[in-house]
RNA sequence: GGGCGAGUAGCUCAAUCGGAUAGAGCACCGGCCUUCUAAGCCGGGGGUUGUGGGUUCAAAUCCCGCCUCGCCCA
């Protein structure tokens, strides 16, 4: 393992035998692939190098110690691990390295780190080295020559992205949305917008946004008995019931998720007719899957208007799809049975002849035995029952070979909505069954992904899994690495917010920390109220401090305080983490909150406003100034603070991105708008009579408000004018 | 029964593949608006990291046992 060279830009020699990509850090060509099964890199010299302000001093460290202890101690430094020091006077890198060659060189940690700095001489950026505590190497970056690149370069992801689909959303179309799907369509924006920074002005769809939309799957059928059993209705009074609900200005999404609701009671009240009902509920469900029927015209006419309900609910929050794939054409157009033969061929399926699965097709299970020879597999996966229908995860296979372009099949596909004005339009699509007779224009790199991404919630890993062990067992082991499963925990309400909406709550759930949302009983908070109560709370803040703002201003800047709110809450939990949804906090609008974010942009705006300088002008001024002598003492160690903590944002932004966990980046903003804060607090800056101090100053505020501005427009939060 | 995840301050959560004195926010207490916006800033109290062992220079983090909770599968 030892022998490959160590990749620089995750210091990992690991898988390098899945060599999809190369390094595009090292300077020799070194291979890394330990990052493949997250992204792609480019090679370095397709793209100018840019500055890596925090990454690349790190990076000119770790190959100076690497050169020092092989000359002095003959050891070779596999990576380098780098932490912070506790304080900033103390440095801006701390390195253990001492703590871990203690061993090897039977020596004190403490000998070995003197002399290593002894040996280190003066190293490019840096102007010290020291050592602390028990051993620890500090590091000193000279800090205004870093500040001078810091402020003159945006620095820009160095990674290139291609061909990634991203899916999200996915709400079933048989009622509203409600917070935990807000929680999905939230974290998977912002995960789409993370990996489009390395794009830049590059093949805009490199990184593609998929929401499928399961319109034949029991839900929505539940909703069609519903309409046609307990509403009596048929296709025309369907119609006309979606018509009067236009008229009166209603949510059709709302008055399903009453629907969906009442007939899930249905189905159990009667004990004598639950058997009839269930089979009303199966016929259903199976004239649906068919399809050309007027059951199945039903579903499509509501499922539809869901479907553009749903749209408009993320929209709100800005957030857009370019494609919905929908399951009803995954049927017609046959892709189970062309995905049924090539595992039939691939040998991943086999029928199973007796035991509890005779008759089944079935698939060995990841990390068991499989079958012995003798003993059917009980625990292999049914894909196929014996009665020949095809489960869940069986269609899901092959929608993944779909995405992959391994099914030799497409959709067809045509417009379905439209977002922005021209010249910035975007479409979104949606599947249809191709039609020769009326052709589009469309677009053809859906389903060509080397890269996926499905944000779905933790209590599917199980069939995700299953659809990744699948497509390894049928040999596509690089497609089963690039396939990411974006797991995350549910929303679920506390027992104090089920009450505050008047729901029923047992003393035994009042116990609990939280409850989760169910749909089938119409338990938990619709996107659109939450977002509703956001705006209108936002909005009556908005009055008492900006009474002299027109209407239609407040409004904008209601709206952009709620979209940030909410959005921040949605990630600032770690994915693991179940949230219990609880109003007081999610509309607070203080402390770590996106408002508190945008606050700290808005008064770095105010103070350009009041200077009558632009940001950028602030920044070209600097370069023009040597800030040495200012950031030195207390003053000066919290300047530089701020200006350090600016200069990680790809650094997080990376770190992000590899381990998909884009809470770091909420937290990275608020940590940098609290210092920001701070600092505000601290220098009075259009009263500073030093000219040059003023300079350095105004430069602070420039870098901090860049940072944060960037940082929030990956986690998709606008900032208004003034709040 | 098997698999996955979780247990950290009164509450909600962090803690960078094991690192320096375990950090934030909320709540509570005390200060700060005649100065670039107080959705803010400063200060204070608050911890046996569920529990018992183990590994080592170093454990919230890794290993083993146990307890509690959640989710998934049969």
């Amino acid at each position: 393992m030892h022998d490959r060279p160590a990749c620089a830009a995750c210091d990992s020699r690991e898988r390098a035998e899945n060599v999809a990509t190369t390094c595009r850090h090292a300077q020799s060509g070194k291979i890394c692939s330990n990052s493949s099964n997250r992204y792609q890199v480019a090679a370095a010299a397709q793209r100018p190098r840019t500055p890596l302000v925090y990454r690349t001093y790190r990076q000119i460290l770790f190959e100076r110690f690497r050169a020092v202890l092989l000359e002095k101690f003959q050891v070779e430094l596999p990576r380098l691990t780098v932490e912070e020091p506790p304080k900033v006077e103390m440095g801006d890198y701390a390195l253990p390295i001492a703590f871990e060659l203690a061993r090897t060189l039977r020596k004190a940690p403490r000998k070995i780190a003197e002399e290593l700095v002894a040996a280190i001489g003066s190293v490019p950026g840096f102007t010290g080295f020291e050592v602390a505590g028990a051993g620890y190497i500090n590091c000193r970056l000279d800090r205004n020559a870093a500040a001078h690149a810091l402020a003159m370069r945006k620095e820009n992801l160095g990674v290139a992205l291609y061909d990634v689909g991203v899916e999200h959303t996915s709400i079933n179309p048989n009622k509203a949305a409600h917070v935990g799907h807000l929680r999905n369509a939230i974290l998977g924006d912002t995960l789409t917008r993370m990996l489009r920074v390395g794009l830049n002005d590059r093949t805009p769809n490199n990184v593609w946004v998929q929401n499928y939309i399961d319109n034949t799957g029991v839900q929505v059928a539940d909703v069609v008995v519903s309409l046609t059993q307990l509403e009596g209705m048929g296709l025309a009074e369907v119609k006309r019931w979606m018509e009067a609900l236009r008229q009166r200005n209603e949510r059709i999404d709302f008055a399903c998720w009453d629907l969906y609701a009442r007939v899930s009671q249905w189905y159990e009240a009667d004990p004598e007719q639950k058997e009839v009902r269930k089979q009303i509920r199966l016929d259903t469900l199976h004239a649906l899957e068919v399809g050309g029927n007027e059951t199945a015209a039903i579903a499509d006419l509501v499922s539809t208007a869901i479907v553009r309900r749903h749209l408009e609910t993320m929209q709100r929050l800005g957030i857009e799809y370019d494609f919905l794939p929908r399951e009803s054409e995954i049927l017609h157009l046959h892709f189970w049975d062309a995905a049924f033969a090539l595992m039939k061929e691939k040998g991943v399926l086999y029928q199973e002849t007796e035991g509890k699965n005779a008759g089944c097709w079935v698939m060995r299970r990841a990390g068991t035995a499989g079958a012995d020879g003798e003993n059917p597999d009980e625990e292999a996966k049914v894909i196929v029952r014996s009665n020949g229908t095809v489960g869940y995860v069986g269609k899901d296979i092959a929608y993944h070979l779909w995405k992959f372009n391994k099914l030799g099949l497409d959709f067809g596909k045509r417009e379905f909505r439209r977002y922005g004005t021209p010249p910035n339009e975007r479409f979104c699509w949606i599947s249809r069954e191709p039609d020769p007779m009326k052709p589009e224009v469309e677009p053809s790199y859906f389903g060509k992904a080397t890269v996926i991404y499905n944000v779905i919630d933790s209590r599917q890993a199980d069939p995700q899994n299953n659809v990744i062990e699948a497509l390894r067992g049928m040999g596509f082991t690089r497609e089963a690495d690039n396939y990411h499963h974006f797991s995350y925990e549910m929303v679920a309400l506390t027992p104090r917010c089920a009450m505050e909406l008047g729901y029923l709550v047992s003393d035994e759930d009042q116990k609990r920390a939280y409850i989760e949302v169910s749909g089938r009983k119409g338990f938990g908070v619709k996107a659109d109220d939450l977002i509703d109560k956001l705006i209108a709370s936002a909005l009556a803040e908005v009055n008492a401090r900006h009474p002299e703002l027109s209407e239609q201003e407040r409004q904008s800047i209601a709206s952009k305080i709620a979209v940030g709110a909410l959005r921040y809450y949605m990630l600032r939990y770690t994915r693991n983490t179940v949230i219990a949804f609880d109003f007081e906090d999610a509309l607070s609008f203080e402390g770590e909150t996106g408002p508190y974010v945008q606050y700290a942009v808005v008064r770095a705006a105010s103070i350009f406003r009041k200077a009558g300088i632009a940001a950028e002008d602030a920044l070209r001024q600097f370069a023009a100034i040597d800030a040495t002598a200012y950031f030195t003492g207390e003053d000066g160690d919290s300047l530089w603070e701020l200006w350090l903590l600016a200069s990680k944002s790809v650094y997080v932004l990376e770190r992000c991105i590899q381990s998909t966990e884009p809470a770091y980046l909420a937290k990275y903003a608020f940590q940098l708008a609290q210092q920001f804060s701070n600092f505000y607090h601290r220098h009075h800056i259009l009263t500073e009579s030093d000219p040059t101090r003023k300079t350095l100053l105004l430069a602070t505020a420039a870098v901090a408000q860049r940072e944060l501005l960037r940082a929030l427009g990956w986690m998709g939060i606008e900032v208004p004018d003034v709040m």
